[in-house]
DNA sequence: AACCCTATTTTTAGAAA
DNA sequence: GTTTCTAAAAATAGGGT
């Protein structure tokens, strides 16, 4: 019999119980996800870290695939200079690798990031980020396309990281039949 | 009434249900990532791709954070080895980010990045993670810690970008009293 | 902790607006 | 593409094993 009344939205005081639901919900929400994906075609990137700080994930895709995506869309969502940045990446985006690498060795030799106020970093950190996102994109053209991540989107396809979790519930979601 | 045998777990085929389907699905999911975080106390991070390239996300602390968050765990995941790139990144971590930067200057100054194989490229690739997860602490340490992203945990903290996608639903989260 | 059970709540497919 | 309605299916809190 779930809750007597109905849910109560607010963290769940007792710890045993908060437990116990963690464990439950987590896996529903994977399952959820991965139907998500695959009933609607959808690229799905999940990340959970429990109170303990055990790390479970799923993506249909890659979670760095779908990461990159995410940056290219709300890549402008960062906190100062808006439209600055926007620019940035806009620059960016038409270099080579090469030449974005080297623009960071030229604001290595004209700044100093241990001095540098937000504005600066900020700068530093859309030069890193776009040459990160070119590395992979290389790298991966390189290896062929595959991924590390699941591409095929099993259900089972929910992973927590070394020693840090305990297993990631099978998500039975095989229809009922 | 649901399906008529049971949720058949593939593709939907025709288009206008798939559609319907993702819209209610996706609801679904953003509330179920949401309660899980609030009566769990979880760090949840959600995106989602639609068929059609709308992007819709959720974080309870921001997709940044526990991306980063997530690096910091499974870096390790990456193809080609495993192993050296877990030392990289001790490494790496124990230098400052100026000294960071200057690696990465070094590294353009040895190599050419439109030339480098698979393996270099991950190297690279180390490199600038780090650098940019280090420019980020740094960043947001000066900032004050607080991030763009939504750390209240609303129930509304699912956002679409820009005019890319329709509205992120309700989640009416709200228990029903 | 993980699993089974099951009474209830919640989600949801499909049709229609 | 979203929202409402409704009946059927799925998720789940709590308790027991």
């Amino acid at each position: 019999m779930p809750r007597r009344g109905v849910v109560e939205l607010r963290r769940i005081e007792d710890k045993v119980s908060r437990q116990v639901r963690f464990s439950k919900r987590r896996a529903g929400l994977f399952k959820k996800a991965f139907e998500l994906s695959l009933l609607c075609d959808a690229e799905v990137s999940l990340l959970v870290f429990s109170p303990a700080g055990k790390l479970y994930e799923y993506a249909s895709a890659s979670i760095e695939d779908t990461y990159d995506r995410y940056q290219q869309f709300a890549g402008a969502e960062t906190t100062v200079n808006e439209d600055q940045n926007r620019n940035d990446n806009q620059d960016e985006a038409s270099l080579d690798l090469q030449s974005q690498v080297k623009e960071i060795a030229t604001w290595s030799v004209q700044n100093n990031a241990e001095e540098s106020d937000a504005n600066e970093l900020e700068q530093l950190e859309n030069l890193l980020r776009n040459a990160l996102r070119e590395t992979r994109s290389k790298k991966m053209q390189m290896l062929g396309t595959q991924n590390s991540g699941g591409s095929t989107s099993s259900a089972q396809n929910c992973k927590e990281s070394r020693d840090h979790g305990t297993r990631c519930p099978d998500l039975n979601c095989a229809s009922g039949e």
